[in-house]
RNA sequence: GGGCUUGUAGCUCAGUUGGUUAGAGCACUGUGCUGAUAACGCAGGGGUCACAGGUUCGAAUCCUGUCAAGCCCA
């Protein structure tokens, strides 16, 4: 019937033997073609770049992704799961350099672009067999066959078909824009770069005295760690809503005045002594016009005055701060808040320009002295000392990098930002703070995308401008066929990549001059974002294609994606066409190792997954990363805490279906479907089967992962600890009766839903069962766990009472064997009785009808109530702070003293009787009702007692002659299935035994003879020495001595 | 420096509109049970709920500040 079951499983050989199944069966192509016409849902990959290996964040990152095009399938979904890879941009740069010895951008280009980007192109797929091994293990469904890649002409087009809507929309300009640059290597560095080289230096720490126009005797005073940027100073910097002084001072005979924050006046005078002669807000500064240091260069516009700017803090310095547009961050925002003039006084290789004069040609960082040393002698120098602070170094060569105006290509994003955020605001993120925080602030915030990039491998910004100087009349390509069209040729062999379209000219409409690319490259995430469209070639092809596939309905990556692959999509579909390029996003928080720290190689603490795939498989690595910590958190990870997930949950599942099997085979259950289930324990089940479904259905609809696994693991472990322990005898009896035939559809019910309800998260473990469980016994049904319907649920099953009294009775036996264990009574000794106390008349109600298994669990003659009419019994009264507290607020104390204060006997008998305790407090009275106190009863004397809560559990621990023999009936009946199991018995084989006692324990076994040839397949059993061929045990307990000999029968 | 997140037992995590003695699993110790089980039950040790203030009759929970960690930005 179904396919004998190893009770010992082997984790890996398993899957592997399911992957062979789903290869040979193509069963991940059948998942997409059989859905085909049912309703779309659409999901995207994040491009990964395939010129690294593989880690375990990114089998995080698959395993989320997976999930749900799986659940979705199984709903009837049609999911065609595109992969793709991102194969531009610095990384694969940085790569090849290395791999060809480069320090420097000179050497790319007297190696020649086309060789390197040729070689760019082919590192870029080197570890894309490892990627592939990695997805293909761990059953990441998607389809890499058909990826698309970044590089290929095609998708270039798109992008530049995007860019030209951009500049038709005017949403693409030239501005300018502070880069970290070196000066040596004549290179801007990326973000990544500037992480690599920051370091101690000692640098110049300068006050200055800017005089004002007005008040020639006075002065702002002005610090600045880069003295070289001073002949670039337009404007004074003062945060509105700090408090400046004037300070009065002897300056060398004559007085002067100095204007600076009031709160470092202590600390820029230390023991001189200085007059304040005013004291006022900082935005009384505005305006206000000073004499400009240097007058190299001439203004265009309105300079030297105070602008208000809140990034002006009073930590050190003087408050007022020096802005030179050119060479700061926050300088080029105030520029441009304020129109100042940008004044470009250094050139690419760090030297000052001619109109410097004085100091033309000098490295700007070894000007520092001499402008000081100027200063100083113009008597505009009031101090100048040192400083050290952490500051970036090119990480090649070690120079110190400036900050540097260069111009940039934008997309002005943040006129768009209103929908951005809108847009934003219709997205469903996971975890939810994301939406409102980390991305909602950052779109907030929006400040124009910089799209230049001045390096080689990666998609060409399509802009080409007249060399003409005095022209410079541009123009921005949307395709090949346009640029063949200026050109006069066909370029459709044109690769677009550099240096090949930078070899593409024509002549200028407006001047006749020559048509040059401008020589920039764009943003790599404006290659990512542009994914929805440029992986159809959109709109040059497949029209219909992006229809159906846009936006997407789920999308899954780490949260360091906010700012990168969130962002550009987001943007590009604002921007675009004014919609969400997705609709459910969750974020993923990083991996750590075990001791909670970041995975790095300098560390040595990265876990390798095929470590952890080989020991301990794809399933349990995957439910460890889903059930282990909500999604959006950062997660501990180390291969046992993969392991654990085999023990607990893998191996508990496994158990129930290989018992499952094991019966089903030997009784051969003629029906597997429930029909309507008589049972209590049948019907206890199939009702939170149903909660089961109901509640995981749930989550995945709300891309809830963490619930959609969690109360699975408990479901199964409750079916194998309650259900099955509970229903052994019913599949172990002899007939094959109505009771039996029920035990079997509803246990074979509950695993088929588990393999269902699991198959998304575990797809190998849910095949196994499934092809097992469903296959084997109905060839019509659907050939993969992964092409079944998503179970439905049954709400006529639901009975959300009888599983909240199961529950009560699980906790009571729980009470029952705590106080077994306070007595001393093992549980294979029959008592006489157990009495109970519960909390309310529903909880009595649901005692009373299930005595008969709390009696069984307990192995106890007899199960009641404990009755205060009918013995000894204390209460004792609680009077709930949730219920009083919430009614009665700061009554409550003196209301719970009062309650407290009364006779608890009395209290009881009034709750009892269901009329309201009037308290008295203060001259008035209160009327408490019965379930804001909590009565408990105690039994006085003749019980084993344990309680916990309202319940108490009190057994009668005194043996009568006739429990003690019982007990040793079963102590003997333990023993000869112990002898079973070691003498390798099959569960069903009939044994005759063979006997030698001392003489209680024989009248014990006399006296249970029944019971022990059932409990144990004894056909015969006699008082006699066992023959030769019996296996034989020999053993001691209660003070009586056992010989024991059995022998398989015939 | 700014934004977001996190901090609860040795480890991994729950903890509902604030309300009984802060829970579970793993690990450890003892004990019991078992012809599905690699398990399971019961009990024990293990907590200044990161810290300090505040609000409240009552705070792990709400507010303010501090510290630590992570990510992003500067």
């Amino acid at each position: 019937m179904f396919k004998t079951v190893n009770p010992k499983l082997n984790v890996p050989l398993m899957e592997e033997t399911i992957l062979k199944l789903w290869k040979k069966q193509n069963v991940f192509k059948k998942t997409v073609e059989q859905r085909k016409g049912g309703p779309e849902y659409v999901f995207y990959e994040g491009p990964p770049t395939a010129n690294g290996k593989p880690g375990v964040h990114h089998v995080l990152a698959r395993a989320f992704k997976d999930m749900f095009p799986r659940y979705k399938t199984m709903r009837g979904y049609h999911v065609s799961r595109r992969g793709g890879w991102d194969t531009h941009g610095l990384p694969v740069e940085i790569e090849v350099e290395k791999q060809l010895g480069f320090n420097s951008k000179h050497q790319i280009e007297e190696y020649g672009v086309d060789k390197f980007n040729e070689l760019c192109k082919n590192s870029v797929f080197t570890y894309i067999q490892d990627w592939e091994k990695l997805t293909d293990r761990i059953a990441f469904w998607v389809d890499l066959e058909d990826a698309y890649v970044t590089y290929t002409n095609e998708y270039i087009e798109s992008v530049w078909w995007i860019l030209k809507n951009f500049w038709e929309k005017d949403l693409l300009f030239k501005g300018y824009k502070i880069v970290p640059y070196c000066p040596r290597c004549g290179t801007p560095l990326s973000d990544h770069e500037v992480a690599l080289g920051y370091d101690d230096a000692v640098d110049p720490s300068v006050f200055v005295r800017f005089p004002l126009v007005d008040k020639p005797d006075t002065s702002l005073l002005v610090w600045t760690t880069t003295p070289w940027t001073l002949p670039s100073n337009v404007a004074v910097a003062a945060h509105p809503d700090v408090d400046y002084v004037t300070v009065e001072r002897d300056n060398e005979g004559t007085k002067e005045k100095l204007i600076l924050a009031k709160n470092l006046v202590e600390r820029v005078f230390k023991d001189e002594e200085v007059k304040v002669v005013d004291t006022f807000k900082g935005k009384k500064l505005k305006d206000v016009k000073y004499k400009p240091l240097f007058t190299f260069i001439p203004t265009d516009k309105p300079a030297y005055y105070v602008i208000l700017a809140d990034y002006v803090t009073t930590e050190d310095g003087s408050g007022l701060v020096h802005t030179a547009p050119a060479y700061g961050q926050e300088d080029m925002e105030s520029g441009k808040k304020h129109d100042l003039p940008i004044m470009l006084t250094v050139q690419p290789d760090g030297t000052f320009i001619p109109e410097i004069t004085p100091w033309r040609g000098i490295f700007v960082k070894d000007a520092d002295p001499l402008i000081i040393k100027d200063l100083d002698a113009r008597g505009l120098l009031f101090r100048a000392g040192t400083i050290t602070h952490t500051y970036p170094f090119c990480w090649r060569c070690k120079t110190p990098l400036l900050y540097y105006a260069r111009e940039s290509w934008y997309v002005r994003t943040s006129s768009k930002k209103d929908r951005l955020v809108d847009l934003n605001n219709t997205i469903n993120w996971v975890p939810d703070h994301i939406k409102t925080g980390r991305f909602g602030n950052w779109l907030e915030n929006n400040i124009d995308w910089s799209l230049s990039r001045e390096r080689y491998w990666g998609t060409p910004l399509p802009v080409w401008e007249c060399e003409n100087s005095s022209c410079k009349h541009r123009e921005c390509v949307g395709s090949v066929a346009e640029l063949s069209e200026k050109v006069g040729k066909d370029l459709t062999e044109l690769d677009l990549h550099r240096p090949h379209v930078d070899n593409v000219h024509w002549k200028c409409v407006d001047c006749g001059g020559k048509m040059t690319r401008v020589k920039d490259l764009i943003d790599v995430w404006f290659d990512s974002g542009s994914m929805p469209y440029a992986q159809w070639h959109y709109p040059f092809e497949n029209q219909d294609k992006f229809k159906q596939q846009f936006p997407a309905d789920y999308i899954c990556e780490a949260v360091d994606q906010t700012r990168g692959w969130f962002y550009s999509l987001h943007a590009i579909s604002t921007l675009l066409n004014d919609d969400v390029s997705f609709k459910n996003v969750i974020c993923l928080g990083h991996i750590q190792d075990g001791e909670g720290r970041k995975m790095s190689k300098s560390l040595g603490n990265i876990v390798q997954p095929w470590d952890v795939l080989n020991v301990h498989g794809a399933d349990a690595l995957r439910w460890y990363l889903y059930t282990a910590t909500p999604p959006g958190q950062e997660r501990r990870f180390s291969s046992d805490l993969v392991g654990d997930v085999i023990r607990s949950f893998t191996l508990t599942l496994w158990n129930v279906y290989s018992f499952f099997i094991t019966y089903a085979n030997l009784d051969k259950p003629q029906a597997l479907t429930v029909t309507a289930p008589t049972n209590d324990l049948d019907r206890w089940l199939l009702s939170e089967l149903n909660v089961l479904v109901r509640d995981v259905t749930n989550a995945y609809e709300t891309y809830d992962v963490t619930n959609a696994t969690r109360p699975v693991e408990k479901f199964v472990e409750t079916l194998s600890t309650w259900y099955v322990r509970r229903s052994r005898r019913r599949f172990w009896k002899n007939d094959s009766d109505s009771d039996k035939q029920a035990a079997y559809s509803t246990l074979y019910t509950a695993l088929v839903t588990i393999a269902k309800l699991i198959a998304p998260a575990m797809p190998f473990i849910a095949e196994e069962l499934y092809q097992n469980l469903v296959r084997s016994v109905d060839e019509t049904a659907p050939e993969s766990v992964h092409l079944a319907e998503w179970p439905k649920v049954m709400d006529e099953f639901i009975d959300e009472s009888l599983n909240r009294d199961m529950g009560l009775i699980m906790r009571l036996v729980s009470l029952g064997h705590s106080a077994r264990q306070k007595a001393n009574r093992k549980v294979r000794q029959p008592l006489a009785e157990a009495a109970f106390s519960v909390g309310n008349p529903a909880e009595r109600k649901a005692l009373m009808s299930n005595m008969d298994v709390i009696a069984d669990e307990l192995n106890v003659k007899q199960v009641r109530l404990l009755d205060a009419s009918t013995e000894a019994l204390t209460h004792t009264v609680k009077p709930l702070p949730k219920q009083l507290g919430q009614k009665y607020g700061n009554k409550y104390p003196a209301l719970q003293k009062a309650i407290l204060a009364m006779n608890a006997e009395e209290v009881a008998k009034t709750m009892h009787s269901g009329s309201p305790l009037k308290v008295t407090l203060d001259g008035e009275e209160y009327s408490i009702l019965s379930d804001e106190v909590e009565v408990k009863a105690m039994a006085k004397e003749g019980f084993a007692v344990a309680e916990d809560g309202a319940y108490v559990a009190a057994l009668v621990t005194d043996l009568t002659p006739e429990l003690v023999a019982e007990g040793q009936a079963r102590e003997f009946v333990r023993r000869v299935q112990d002898l079973r199991k070691t003498a390798d018995l099959d569960v069903a084989d009939r044994v005759e035994l063979f006997v030698e006692a001392t003489a209680g324990l024989r009248s014990a076994i006399e006296a249970h003879e029944g019971y022990i040839k059932a409990e144990t397949l004894t056909v015969k059993l006699s008082f006699a020495n066992p023959p030769a061929n019996a296996s034989v045990v020999e053993d001691e307990f209660d003070g009586e001595k056992v010989k024991v000999g059995l022998v398989k029968s015939k």
